[in-house]
Formats: structure tokens, sequence, C-alpha cells
DNA sequence: TCAAAAGTGTTCCTTCTACACCCATGT
DNA sequence: ACATGGGTGTAGAAGGAACACTTTTGA
């Protein structure tokens, strides 16, 4: 089969990926360094016979070299490319810090969030987004917890949000705040680190995931939740 | 230019909007009505030189008739249609009711939300996604008064947000909330009705309009807020 | 004078915020 | 004994939920 291309072609899907990190140097970004200062992010297009999220699932794969621990839909963007339409379908990843650090991956960068530097509108729109949308569902999901390895203690926990939002945030009211959320389970285990009091180690408590919260397919399971905003209690009989 | 296509083409791209209108039967949804009890919702595809955004907004136009109030991006699928990959990229629009009910449009149907059956299974993921978002935006946003002529009663605002909610709410709890968020404008003038007190009127204060709030590519403006989550005041020193 | 919708306050309870000191350990 | 990070409680403020009667009008 044959098609001839006139000026306009149709859309080309293109999927673009933000995959975050957390290291010492706090909230970095993966990107494809280019001219000096320059940057893009990881993108690439669907195979023909792949879903969206498995294409972005590939391409974080296959540019880090391993898996991510979460990945989410943000975004889909219209724009010109060349003079061709293209249509970029965002992503946000979560990796976790990976010990391995010898098989840094060729061709990527790890760069600290604010010393990324986008020539691309549509990147810096998609980076500009997947922070918001990062830092908001911090505040009501479990998402922070794929940043961490699977045992960490409250103050990790802590530099995570921080490190991710920021600024700092209150100690006492974080910790009670996360040990009432119940998502936490306290291990018997302890950590001796240095000269100090050893730290009391955690792990996320349940396999059900709320970070996709209010984000389809997964999103009817949660929606009472999301009704529930503006409604009292008695109102529900 | 000429291309040689495989067994496979690329993913197309798909457009598909969820109309939602507000009138004497409740929340109801614009479709195409097919078989016996079966519709499907309305799609397009964009044209090679058209954002997203204009295509689904003149989807909208061109099937009902007039121009959506509110128009907002929602979630983009991967699917297969007839073989082939395609991508739909949905959209939430709001309109007003609109008096002219003469010009019907045809091919059109307004169905109320729980009586709309679609026989496809990305049109129904569709359709939920866009109730759950419009639900969850009612507690945060005006995205309501989109919903609404220029000039209503408390009353009516009311029932505008239990018909999207599906249940009842305080009357004196909302209206304290309504009027405590100041975006509504009180008129001098009040609306005689029937035979009971009259109601005083309301517009809506702020052309600066929250709804999009956490949604590109406005959603750097609110971003503050959606990063204040989980913080204190004294945490942004 | 009655019916029908408009309008209006208070109490209770839960949640949020601010804030400072003692504890366990290694050197 | 001291330096280091781990761990804990409380009081005040703000916000959310429940709840019932009076007002204004037209018929």
């Amino acid at each position: 089969m044959v098609i001839v291309k006139t000026t306009a072609s149709p859309p080309l899907v293109r999927i673009s990926a933000v995959p975050f990190r957390l290291g010492r140097a706090g909230l970095s970004v993966a990107v494809h360094p280019g001219q000096p200062d320059e940057q893009r992010l990881l993108a690439g297009a669907p195979g023909p016979d792949e879903w969206l999220d498995s294409a972005a699932r590939r391409i974080v794969r296959e540019r880090i070299g391993w898996d991510e621990q979460y990945l989410e839909q943000l975004y889909t963007f219209g724009h010109a490319t060349d003079g061709n339409a293209s249509v970029t379908v965002s992503y946000l990843a979560l990796v976790r810090d990976q010990d391995r650090h010898d098989q840094e991956s060729p061709g990527i960068a790890w760069v600290a969030v604010h010393d990324v530097t986008l020539p691309s509108d549509v990147d810096r729109q998609v980076l500009e987004y997947a922070l918001i949308r990062l830092r908001a569902k911090l505040g009501y999901t479990n998402i922070a917890f794929h940043l961490l390895p699977p045992r960490f203690t409250l103050s990790e926990l802590q530099l995570a949000y921080q490190a991710v939002l920021g600024h700092p945030v209150d100690k006492r009211n974080f910790r009670r705040r996360m040990i009432a959320s119940g998502i936490l389970d306290q291990l018997d285990e302890k950590r001796r680190d240095g000269s100090h009091r050893p730290a009391a180690l955690y792990r996320f408590a349940s396999r059900d995931d709320h970070a996709a919260y209010l984000t389809p397919p997964w999103a009817a399971e949660h929606a009472e939740n999301a009704s529930e905003l503006l409604t009292s209690r008695s109102d529900r009989a």
C-alpha cells in the first residue's frame, strides 16, 4: 500500500517522558544532553501495535536502563514540528535511586530539576507540568514512596517530600500525619547509622496504590472520594 | 513524498468530546444516537494544521450547533480500532442550556447522564472520567458557572451543584461557602418568580477563571497552591 | 391566611498550625 | 561529655458539619 503525502500529513503521535529520581543532589530528571547546556526530554514514538503506556514504559526502560517504579500520563500537547502537526503524549515516571551507578546509561544525564535547560517549548511545558503534578500528588497520595527504597526512615521520607516540594516541612506535624494516614507499617528493625539514636524503619502498608487516584483507567475506584468534596455527611443519605 | 505502508500503520489521532448541559432533566450529555438505546460520543479527527483544543472546540460547535462555554482536555487513550492502533484525546465540554431549543441539532441527542448507553469501551471510560473530573472540580474551582446563565440565584447554583454531584447539599453551608469564596457578585436586582419571596441575583465576580487550575497550559499560574498542600505557614520562610 | 421558596446563626467537633525539649547512640 | 540526628505533646485557630425557624411574596 502506498500513501501519497500532500503538503500536510496527519498528526504524528510522539511520547515524551519525564523520569524523576531522588539522589544526593535532590530531585533530578533524566534528559538527553545536547549542545552545551541544552537538553531534551526522553521521547519516542509508539510502535504500531503498542499501547501508549507500554510505549512510555519501554522508552524509559530503554534509555535509563532500568524499570520505572511509577508511570502516569500527564497531558497531550498538540504542536508543530518542522511544519508538521504532531501530538505529544507526556508521561511522568518515578524511579528509585539505584546503587548500580556503575551502569550509568549512555546518552542520559540526570540533572537537578532547577538546572535543566530545555530549548523546546513543549519540553519545558511538559517538565513544568510534571513537577506541578508530582508536587500536588504528594499531598493526597502515596506517590512519594516510589522514589524511596522499600525500607526507609521517617527522616528519609521527610527529606523526599522536602526535595520534591522545594521547602522544609515541620517534623512533628509531618510524622503525625504520615502515621495517622495508615499507609506506613513500622518494622521491628531499626537502622543504626551514625553516632546518634537509631531510626525506626518503615515500609508502605498497602499494595493498593492510591497514586493513580483521579487518573484513568483507575479513577473509578476512587470516584466517591472525588465527589465527596463539598458535601456533608448527612447529605449522602 | 511517498510512504510505503507495511501491515500496521502508525496510530491515528482521534478526538472525543463529552458536552454536558444542565436542563430540566438534570445533567445531560450530547451523544449521537445509533441503534436503539445505543449511542456514541462525539468524535472526529483534528485537521492537519489544527491544534487539539481547537479541533475539539470545532467538533463540539459543529455538532451541537453552538459554542461551548468551557473546554478541558481529560486524558488520552491508546486503543485499537478495526485492528489499527489509534489514540483518542478526550475532552470535557460544558455548554449553557440554550433557550433556542428550536434549533436542536440533527444527529444529536441530549441524554440524561444515567441513561447514556455506550457500546464502545473507550467511550464509556471517557464519559466516566469526564464525570469524575467534573465532580471533583466542583469542589475547588468555579467550573459550575459555565453551566449556568450569566445571572442566577443561589438556589439555582445549588441545584446545579446537586445535579452534577447527584446528591443534596446543605443550604446554609452551601451559601456561606459560596459567598465566602468571593467569586460571586451580588446584583442589585432581584428575581420575582412565584408566590414567594424574591431571590437575589448573582453573577460571577472575576474574569480570571480558576477552572483550568492544574491543567496545562495554564497550570503554572496556580502552581503555588498545588504545592502548598502538606505544608505549614512557617515552613515557607 | 396559606403555600412556597428565600434567607439567616450557632454549637460542636475535627483538623491544622506553631512551637522546644529529651533520647539514644558513637566517638 | 559532647555532638548528632531520632523522637515526642499541647494549646490555640480555623474550618467543616449539623441543624430549624422567620421572612417575603402571590394567590
